[in-house]
DNA sequence: AAATCGGGGGC
DNA sequence: GCCCCAGATTT
């Protein structure tokens, strides 16, 4: 018997009390507008969906926030110089969601006259809208019914219905199971209200059943095992990869270089390095030769699949640098640095102050 | 299907 | 320290 099946009639009553249970306790977050409030600015939508991807709420808001008094709509976004987007994105994380961000900006101006398309189809075949966010946006932003699954739904997804497949594995259980709760009304209150509900009573660590609308429903809860699902796979360990970055001054400013536009932290603003990856250890090679001064201290940063000691050394004075543009000191924090490179700077500048 | 791609918050 | 997060894209 399917999950389909085995739901019956159940399916409206799910949503009817999840949809009530929103009503009284949905997040005040700032790309919505409280349930009852009419439909949000796609633009807003979009943005958000965008910078949420992977990302968390509370990571979020002050991006958001910049991002949509800098640039309100999607002419001014597709106007904006790439360097501007890609310094404004910096610390977020996950650096192709901003270059995918200004290129879809640019279609919707070129392509579709500056409106999002509002078919879930056509979302799908935009720079950096994948199938969640093309879901979300057409239920979210143009009310029209789409089955949204994200990491919050797949948790309270396989908790109600018990899923004990293992991830990535589960996807398609969990999208029929959540196809079969969706309600053709106010689909787009009802997967923020999922969400909502995965935030935060439905959490991964210790759920709070007791306090929970769809506890009456929930097979895992009844089980007394809702802390068991969902069952991811196992991860493999991270290798620690060893690089050295390197300050170069000259008359209070340092050395800045553009990184390639693919791989690691692409087309962003960096110190120079020795040609670390993921895959290996640098060569220890400065840009080139001078009188090299190896910093004590090491700057170490977690990425998703490694983890690098970055050592820092230092030079100053001539020889210039025929590449790469000198940046003040003073104003480093507004060079767009991505965080790995913020810490060494914030590490040699405090090595200076002791 | 698996790997790649950041960073911070929670515990 | 480890786990996770309003995933998409490439390999």
């Amino acid at each position: 018997m399917s999950i389909v099946q085995h739901l019956g009639k159940k399916t409206g009553d799910i949503s009817a009390i999840l949809l009530a249970h929103y009503d009284v306790h949905a997040r005040t977050l700032p790309w919505r507008v409280p349930p009852g409030g009419g439909l949000p600015d796609p633009y807003h939508v979009w943005m958000s969906e965008i910078m949420l991807q992977q990302t968390t709420v509370a990571a979020v808001i002050s991006y958001f926030e910049k991002f949509t008094a800098r640039w309100p709509g999607f002419a001014q976004l597709a106007a904006a110089q790439d360097a501007d987007v890609m310094a404004a994105w910096a610390g977020l994380g996950y650096y192709a969601r901003a270059r995918n961000l200004l290129k879809c900006a640019r279609v919707v101006v070129d392509q579709y006259g500056g409106f999002l398309p509002q078919s879930e189809a056509e979302l799908l075949k935009l720079p950096g809208i994948g199938p969640y966010t093309a879901a979300a946006i057409t239920a979210i932003a143009f009310g029209q019914r789409a089955v949204v699954v994200d990491a919050n739904v797949e948790r309270v997804v396989t908790r109600l219905f018990a899923i004990g497949q293992a991830l990535p594995a589960a996807k398609p259980a969990i999208r029929a199971a959540m196809d079969a709760i969706t309600p053709h009304a106010r689909s787009g209150d009802f997967a923020q209200a999922m969400m909502d509900l995965g935030a935060g009573l439905c959490s991964v660590k210790s759920p709070q059943c007791a306090r929970c609308p769809l506890a009456p429903f929930c097979t895992a809860h009844q089980a007394g095992q809702a802390e068991l699902y969902p069952v991811k796979p196992l991860k493999k360990d991270k290798p620690l990869r060893q690089g050295t970055a390197f300050w170069v001054q000259r008359e209070g400013h340092i050395l800045l270089v553009k990184r390639a536009n693919k791989g690691m932290l692409a087309d962003m603003r960096a110190l120079p390095d020795d040609g670390w990856t993921a895959r290996s250890d640098g060569d220890g090679q400065p840009p080139f030769a001078a009188n090299w001064q190896l910093s004590d201290k090491i700057v170490q940063h977690s990425f998703t699949h490694f983890t690098l000691e970055m050592r820092i050394a230092v030079t100053e004075g001539p020889p210039r640098a025929d590449f790469g543009e000198y940046w003040p000191i003073n104003s480093l924090d507004k060079a767009g640095l991505p965080t790995l490179f913020s810490k060494a700077i914030r590490a040699i500048l405090a090595e200076r102050r002791d």
